[in-house]
DNA sequence: ACGTTGACCTATA
DNA sequence: GTATAGGCCAACG
């Protein structure tokens, strides 16, 4: 049962929950924390993250495709991608290659 | 308080 | 499977 305040702290709770060498969507961590259609507000905390002085692993949260949308944010271009082929994930086309096989949702492992 | 922006998702063609 | 259109929610100026 989750109930706070601070939206992106949910969010950041949710991210670092994730277990090593799986990869989630904005969407389901929104569903998650109980904001279905705010996808789009979980990649507005993933940006937030960088800044604050928590460690959140957000790069192991892509979108519904398994495009890297957001490795442009990490700094550098390939760092996304290059963090997740350290996980053991296949990055083809800047998009996770058995991106469903890896995938954790949250909802249905929590 | 209003309008715009954004690391998205779902639906339709 | 790819391309286009619309809608959702929260934060920022």
């Amino acid at each position: 049962m989750i109930q706070q305040n601070d939206f992106f702290i949910q969010v950041w709770e949710v991210v670092k929950l994730i277990p090593f060498g799986k990869v989630t969507s904005y969407g389901a961590i929104a569903r998650y924390i109980g904001a279905p259609g705010a996808a789009r507000t979980v990649g507005y905390a993933m940006n937030a993250s960088h800044k604050s002085s928590i460690s959140v692993p957000a790069h192991r949260v892509v979108n519904r495709n398994g495009l890297l949308t957001g490795k442009a944010h990490f700094g550098g271009p390939d760092v996304m991608q290059q963090l997740l082929e350290s996980e053991g994930h296949c990055i083809e086309n800047n998009a996770i290659k058995d991106f469903r096989a890896s995938f954790w949702d949250p909802c249905k492992e929590l």
